[in-house]
RNA sequence: GCCCCGCUAGCUCAGUGGAUAGAGCAUCUGCCUUCUAAGCAGAGGGUCGGGGGUUCGAAUCCCUCGCGGGGCGCCA
């Protein structure tokens, strides 16, 4: 049997529209919404179910439940990997326990690959994700973005995409000038400037920079300011790329802003606008809008922005939207990504419709511009005293809690909600986090493994699978034939927050399965007769392989112990 | 004022127009001499924010109102 790469789903769901087609239905088919059956008691109504009945009643003028029926009777499921029963106007289907059967084998066999597919076609893509100012630590809040950014390469990684993780590093803007003038403060023992930055780090930055940048505090501020941003953004840089990497998090490149400026890209970027009439003049400043596309045709995407935006200040400094067209150029042209996944928190969502605006303009298909936005994270008040109030770094949020009971808090929650952070909650119950239950299914198949393996030297090669007879063990074998649909989904839609949930629900029926062989010895996993083992032991780690596999697209561990 | 997100069980949240809306936590009741009790079984708990509309069918789509969060700068 092979391992659809799009899962049972998709073969049933061909299965049902080719039953369709063969009723003589020839015009564009409605959707057949085929999911996963919902309500009913004790699973009678299957595991798929398909309103086919219903959806089809206006195109063949036929009444539902007919429809139905004739469906039911015609179509024909491959492997036989389902039974198919009409229902009202519904079309259910059972898996079969043989397929159920074969399924684990082939999962068994293939390991940790189970799910992969190459539905991206090795898409060059690049994920931009959680570029913060770079001038002071990661916070709490932070932790989202980050973990959803890098959740989301992995889950495209493992759909077949070519992804690159990439941090644009602030270096000229507003905040990170204020950032230089701030160390240089420190430097001459002064107070930093008006909304300028405080922490400790600043001096400590200051004083490092005093012994790696000889010569830095003879030189005026207009000269010194500069050399001591980068050098502070380098060693704040530093320290995020370790804070990220204790939660399992690697870029691949820290592209900088200033070398769009150094590389000529974002000087390229505003001649080609200018160029093509997206540029004016006005108040001595040069700005970027719509009001001067209606000399061309030039689409939808750039009429979104209703407003001019400024590129460059009368001052003659750019803005940072100006580094963002050079930024622009590099992705689409100079290294040529056919995708870009922006990852930004809410409060950059304004900034959507001009970005769009941009790429368009400079030549580019405005889809190539995935945005994922993300709600807010906010701590909770009152909650941070001044005791608490030392808590609020990322780091020390990895020091209390750990990586993975981090990553799998902020990757329950789907993007679109607001997360309230109550630290002392998440500090407190933290052991009751539910990535303890996941990992404990894992560890506990390991160790059954292992006790196997003591017990019986020597089993047989191969699992006679039919030996598989209780519901607890086909439980398990439903879960894992849902895995390859919930990956794409996830995938599709760019969702990791469904992960956690199917492991939710997996880690449910190991667990069940498992718990057998505590109520009644002859439903272990391990007992003298070495073919039912070999069986059992087979379903153990077919299980094992997809909870490793889930649990890394989310970057958290499968420990073997616990 | 305009734009975006949310409002689902006591709490935190899943739920891509389908059937009797789910999970975790919390509460209550049972289960460890034998492969890991960070576990299992069971119970209670809902006008899916309010009101209209579309549809054979709405938590889901449309309109409207309310509440909460975010944004609307020659800040990013």
């Amino acid at each position: 049997m092979t391992t659809p790469s799009g899962g049972i789903r998709e073969l049933i769901e061909d299965a049902l529209t080719s039953a369709v087609r063969s009723l003589g239905v020839e015009v564009a088919l409605p959707d057949l919404e085929l999911g996963r059956a919902k309500g009913g008691d004790r699973g009678e109504r299957g595991d798929y179910a398909s309103p086919a009945g219903l959806k089809l009643a206006k195109v063949l003028r036929e009444a539902p439940p007919s429809i139905a029926g004739r469906l039911a009777g015609v179509i024909s499921i491959p492997h036989d990997a389902a039974t198919v029963e009409a229902v009202g106007g519904y079309v259910n289907f059972r898996l079969t326990a043989d397929w159920l059967r074969r399924l684990v084998a082939t999962v068994a066999a293939n390991g940790p690959g189970y799910g992969r597919s190459q539905l991206g076609g090795g898409e060059r893509l690049q994920v931009e994700f959680a570029s913060i100012n770079p001038t002071g630590p990661l916070h709490i809040g932070h932790g989202r973005g980050t973990i959803l950014g890098d959740s989301i390469c992995r889950l495209l990684e493992f759909t077949g995409h070519d992804v690159q993780r990439e941090y644009y590093v602030n270096s000229d803007n507003t905040q990170t000038r204020r950032f230089g003038a701030s160390v240089y403060a420190r430097l001459h023992g002064k107070e930093p400037p008006e909304g300028g930055y405080t922490g400790d780090y600043v001096t400590e930055i200051a004083e490092a920079a005093r012994r790696d940048l000889p010569g830095i505090e003879g030189l005026p501020e207009e000269e010194a300011e500069p050399k001591l941003r980068m050098y502070a953004i380098q060693k704040v840089v530093e320290r995020i790329s370790a804070t990220v990497a204790r939660l399992n998090i690697h870029y691949d490149e820290w592209f900088w802003e200033s070398r769009v400026w150094e590389s000529g890209l974002a000087p390229r970027a505003i001649d080609r606008l200018r160029e093509s009439g997206y540029l004016k003049e006005r108040d001595g400043a040069l700005w970027f809008g719509p009001a001067l596309e209606e000399e061309d045709g030039l689409g939808e995407q750039v009429l979104a922005e209703d407003e001019d935006r400024v590129v460059i200040r009368s001052n003659g400094q750019p803005t940072y939207f100006a580094s963002d067209l050079g930024y622009l150029l590099s992705r689409f042209e100079e290294r040529g990504y056919n995708r870009v996944i922006e990852v930004w928190g809410a409060d950059h969502h304004g900034y959507v419709p001009r970005m769009k605006s941009a790429v368009a303009a400079l030549g580019f298909d405005p889809e190539k511009l995935v945005v994922i936005l993300h709600q807010m994270v906010n701590l909770k008040e009152g909650k941070m005293s001044k005791r608490a109030g030392r808590f609020v770094t990322l780091d020390e949020l990895v020091d209390r809690v750990g990586s993975d009971p981090v990553r799998y808090f902020y990757l329950l929650r789907s993007p679109d909600t607001t997360i309230e952070f109550d630290l002392e909650l998440a500090i407190t119950q933290s052991n009751e986090n539910p990535v303890y239950y996941a990992q404990y299914a894992h560890a506990r198949l390991v160790n059954v493994e292992v006790t196997a393996s003591e017990r019986h030297p020597r089993l047989p090669d191969r699992a006679d699978m039919s030996l598989l007879v209780h519901p607890w063990e086909l439980d398990v074998a439903r879960q894992l034939a849902f895995w390859p649909e919930i990956v794409q989904d996830a995938a599709r839609l760019l969702e990791p927050h469904r992960i956690p949930y199917y492991v939710q629900d997996l880690a449910t029926a190991v667990h069940r399965f498992y718990h057998a062989g505590n109520e009644t010895s002859e439903h272990r996993v391990v007992v003298d007769d070495i073919e039912l083992t070999r069986a059992r032991l087979e379903l153990c780690r077919a299980a094992r392989h997809t909870l490793r596999t889930a649990l890394d697209l989310m970057g958290v561990s499968a420990p073997e112990r616990m």
